[in-house]
DNA sequence: CTCCATCGTTAAACCGGTTTAACGATGGCG
DNA sequence: CGCCATCGTTAAACCGGTTTAACGATGGAG
């Protein structure tokens, strides 16, 4: 590939008046302009990257970084990957996809910076090592989802109302009349998991369902499937206690689970038991038999909020800590229901 | 942050030596390697990745590219993702989405070398551009889908065998006794969507079908959803010609549409019309009422061998032309079956 | 006619690493 | 004891751009 200094010669300038061409940084006769690109055509002549980065000290790259080791995106992540490349098309900015294992990044000869402007953190975990490893570097960074509490107001992020969010379903779910529930949860790692667990501890609480009726169960973090999830604990629970009335699912997929596990028990829905489930992006939740009660989360609006919230500290440099809420809908279609035994808990 | 001549001086050695104690290239003694390593640790010194690309001229940074302004990846390019993802986990590459509008990119203060080793091409359309400007450069590249003819024996592919595929769905429909079709198809001008229609076409010419009743039509490039062309193009389809017993679709999300259409005209499926999807990689296709028939292309599959395919080009600077194809497999759930009008094409 | 400001251009320094060629010290061998 | 190979280290060149400071040419003002 011919470099600056091929055109410099080719066209009888310094690298200087090239660099200048190309740059548009300094004003250039016309005359020399032309020479200078039609020495560039005529050698195939592109900047180099990478030279450019290092002198520029910007590498108009964005990096987008998922926690564990052989993570696989979701639903959820696509439609999240989808608003911020939406922003990255606007402003000019490449997306990197930071998946690599610590262990290959720590070994001295793999050390090195990112070779990115800022990055983007998903799904935070609590006490998240990343975080805190980015606050030393003097990256931008904005995360999504709520990082853990040492870190909460030193770095700025987007999230949904998680808290608000599982309240609102849970009451909704008791206002219907139901006192005894499953809880189908995201990993217990994650920060999301701690917030929703909350909510629902919380409205149950208010509402005085007692603590054996307000079942938590975390998905492991091994990568099965979260359908597989759904209807193993879903099938075991119920088997276990068959007063369960309610089931709160993850995500669709999770719900999905639940269905086919009402339906090997032989349960109807929502007659007998009543499923609602986060983060219902997909078009397949209306299509559910009987279609799926649930939350839209905003998956694009998240990342494009995210991406969005992170130019903005990479332009002004700015230190402020901020924080965006993208509100949440629940959707409510026809997978929740009136209990049969109005006052679950106590069956016979 | 530090730079390695800061560490050089810290530990009192030159340049040289601090590199290669991080890059392990050349021995040094153990005394000094110790010594370099504490002041790098003590100065939080990171090696920087731009510089060393440049002087390295190598990135560890692989490239994917879609084509077309403000692109979304689908379901079908996010198991395609996760494929790619994995390679590049086992492999210590990072991912670049290169999404950026050719009008961006060819302005001359934007005009560079991609910053990138390899590049991945994702559905390649007739005359792709994209294929033609890489072959200029010396990009290692791997296109996932057939490139067009001019391309097709000059650069390196995975693909499934479309044309076979599609003759074998649409011998089975035949089979079952079908003799009307439409073929909701890919956009026109990729080339997965002319292998399609030249297996589609073989099928049903060898079988005698009139030239009426092998209705294809193309999505458009507009970015409605997939389920709204389905719908909306099976509704109208069956309106004018209600002797249509089969409809073959692209992706599940448009078989769904197909659902949803033959819902609102009242007709039953597979009694009175038979749906069949190909790409169906979601979780959702065996749910349907009734359950999807379709083919699973793998695309997690086609993601990896892509991977690899361009990790081997670019390890060898391989310059042979390979060709890589992932089966498909076809998946007989229930939405197919023998048409009420067996030889359909004269209703009534 | 001289002086000074402006404009376009250049040579050289710089960004932060890697690599090459040379060099001094060490040790084995004849 | 002298010779040579080996080893670890270094100074300097290099990767391919950008930027700075200086410089010559031009033209308008005094």
């Amino acid at each position: 590939m011919a470099t600056i200094e091929d055109v410099a010669k080719a066209s009888g300038v310094s690298k200087g008046t090239v660099s200048n061409v190309f740059s548009k940084k300094r004003p250039i006769s016309r005359e020399v302009a032309e020479r200078v690109m039609a020495a560039a055509k005529a050698l195939h002549y592109k900047p180099n990257y990478w030279a450019r980065s290092l002198a520029n000290k910007e590498t108009r790259i964005i990096g987008i970084s998922i926690p564990g080791e052989k993570f696989k995106f979701s639903q959820f992540h696509l439609s999240l990957l989808n608003g911020v490349l939406g922003v990255c098309y606007d402003h000019g900015y490449r997306l990197l996809v930071n998946t690599l294992p610590p262990s290959f990044l720590t070994r001295p000869e793999h050390l090195a910076t990112d070779p990115i402007d800022g990055e983007i953190l998903l799904d935070p975990e609590s006490g998240d090592a990343r975080i805190a490893e980015r606050l030393t570097s003097d990256v931008p960074v904005v995360v999504v989802g709520r990082p853990s509490p040492e870190f909460e107001n030193r770095v700025a992020y987007v999230d949904n109302d998680n808290v608000g969010m599982t309240l609102e379903t849970t009451r909704y779910l008791l206002g219907l009349g139901h006192r005894s529930f499953l809880f189908l949860n995201a990993p217990a790692h994650r920060t999301v998991a701690d917030d929703r667990a909350r909510g629902f501890l919380a409205a149950t609480g208010e509402a005085g369902v007692p603590e054996a009726s307000r079942r938590i169960v975390y998905k492991p973090d091994t990568d099965g499937s979260s359908r597989d999830f759904g209807y193993e604990t879903t099938l075991r629970a119920i088997r276990e206690s068959p007063d369960i009335t309610a089931v709160i699912a993850d995500t669709d997929t999770m719900a999905l689970g639940a269905y086919k596990a009402a339906e090997t028990l032989g349960i109807r829905i929502p007659d007998a038991l009543s499923v609602l489930a986060f983060s219902e992006d997909s078009v397949f939740a209306p299509e559910f038999a009987p279609p799926l009660t649930g939350v839209r989360l905003h998956a694009e609006r998240l990342g494009r909020e995210a991406a969005l919230l992170l130019l903005e500290r990479m332009r002004h440099d700015d230190k402020t800590v901020k924080r965006t809420l993208v509100p949440t809908d629940m959707v409510i279609r026809s997978s929740c229901a009136m209990p049969t035994i109005p006052n679950g808990g106590n069956p016979k």
